[in-house]
RNA sequence: CGGAGAGUGGUGUAAUGGUAGCAUACACGCCCUGGGAGCGUGCAGUCCGGGUUCGAAUCCCGGCUCUCCGACCA
């Protein structure tokens, strides 16, 4: 991608109707766009990040028998009654054209349920888990924190269901696993966190949260073990002794960038979704359901990756892989073969964005920094037939041949 | 939903009752070229509706919008 034909630009001040770091470099790297307070549209380069996140994801879950689905936003209210979940103070709800009482998705256990009662009659069928990544609406009283906490914003719901509670905390445990590895791949250390079940379940439930001061949570944690609660039903308070081990505990902010439920039956019976055992008995079926939010995500990752010049994204997040910048010397030669690769070797070409603008060094160098990409490839009179290769977490450039920039 | 603050070119700002100015972005020309260079020209603005006044970006009333704090919440 040639950066003269991006349909964004940079801009060097960050609108004044933001506060979050995020937000501010978001908009100025051209990521986002903010269009109401908790609404943002996600612009060529912060499609491509959200794009990686969820790629993650789908790994992850396929991995774990996740089979992707996608369900309707336009949920009617005789779902939401079932589950007595009509007249939610989150729910934007309101009059079709038509008459009909429309609450958009906020969540979808409605939904999955009521549809799995047309497939899922026998033990033989489960375990099943389905899942989408689809726009959630909810309308917060009040959206803050930039992408952190919008009144619209995606999310990966997963929604598993079994025989008993048992084979329920067998998959709990698995989800727990992919998460882990999820959130190490995007590049986020994210705590299992003990916490309340809000409005999905009176259980106790466990949140993946990313300690940053910037977060809306508090967690109180062992620096010596796993113990980690939300301060909401923690017991010990940071200073005191660890209740698992009596390390030391500490309490640090935090953002949810993904929770796990075990709803048990609660779905299951307001929409009569049952199966037959062995012995011929119906049974309800016993679910779990499974949040992480891409867009949040997205934003928890810019919170804690980032310094004065702007964004240092991740390498499995960048929005491309290398930032080839020409200086006072086209590059265009290098961009050919970085997107192509060299056919007769067999080496495949890179994802590259190239900074081809005729524009002042120092921009381009700015640009490169605000945006974030993992790599930086200077090609300059100064760096001769080789290219300037610097990774924008380090200060260290080093002198290198086509070949190896094609292996990154 | 309570409280506080703020709305001026695309973006960021100045003007506090008397000529709407600057920067940046954008367009054209010149010049420059390793950390957001320079010169010239051009384009472009007072959130909406009332009111006070000879005169309103400025004061008053109403509305809309955004941010922050709180409550609530992935």
């Amino acid at each position: 991608m040639k950066q003269s034909e991006l349909f964004t630009k940079t801009s060097k001040l960050p609108p004044k109707d933001e506060e979050a770091v995020n937000a501010k470099l978001l908009t100025r790297g051209g990521f986002v766009e903010k269009m109401s307070a908790g609404v943002y549209a996600y612009l060529p380069l912060g499609q491509r990040v959200l794009s990686k996140i969820n790629q993650i994801i789908r790994e992850e879950i396929n991995a774990i028998g996740g089979q992707e689905m996608l369900m309707q936003a336009l949920v009617a209210k005789e779902y939401w009654e079932k589950s007595k979940r009509w007249h939610t103070d989150v729910a934007y709800e309101f009059k079709s054209p038509f008459g009909e009482d429309i609450g958009l998705g906020w969540t979808h256990e409605e939904v999955i349920t009521s549809i799995a009662t047309h497939f899922i009659n026998s033990y033989k069928d489960l375990p099943l888990a389905v899942y989408q990544i689809q726009t959630k609406f909810r309308a917060e009283a009040r959206a803050k924190s930039g992408i952190l906490r919008g009144r619209e914003f995606s999310m990966k719901d997963l929604y598993s269901f079994h025989t008993s509670v048992e084979d329920l905390n067998v998959y709990y445990e698995k989800v727990i696993k992919a998460y882990h590895k999820i959130f190490k791949r995007v590049g986020l250390k994210a705590k299992l966190t003990e916490a309340s079940g809000g409005a999905f379940t009176k259980d106790y439930t466990h949140e993946f949260q990313v300690p940053t001061p910037v977060g809306e949570d508090t967690i109180v944690y062992c620096v010596s073990c796993d113990y980690c609660q939300n301060k909401e039903i923690a017991l010990v308070r940071g200073g005191n002794l660890c209740p698992k081990c009596n390390g030391e505990v500490k309490e640090e902010k935090a953002i949810e960038v993904g929770n796990v439920f075990r709803l048990g039956t609660r779905f299951s019976e307001a929409f009569d979704l049952k199966f037959t055992n062995d012995k011929g008995e119906k049974l309800p079926v016993v679910m779990g359901s499974y949040g992480i939010g891409p867009t949040r995500v997205m934003g928890t990752i810019v919170e804690v990756y980032n310094d004065a010049n702007g964004i240092i994204w991740p390498e499995a997040v960048s929005p491309f892989k290398v930032h080839l910048l020409g200086i006072n010397k086209s590059a265009e030669a290098i961009y050919k073969q970085l997107v192509k690769g060299l056919p007769a070797s067999g080496v495949e070409g890179v994802e590259v964005l190239y900074d081809d603008r005729d524009t002042s060094a120092g921009a381009k160098f700015a640009d490169a920094d605000l945006l974030g990409i993992t790599w930086r490839a200077v090609v300059s009179p100064k760096t001769g037939d080789k290219i300037e290769l610097k990774r924008r977490d380090s200060d260290k450039a080093k002198l290198v041949g086509i070949k190896e920039l094609l292996k990154l």
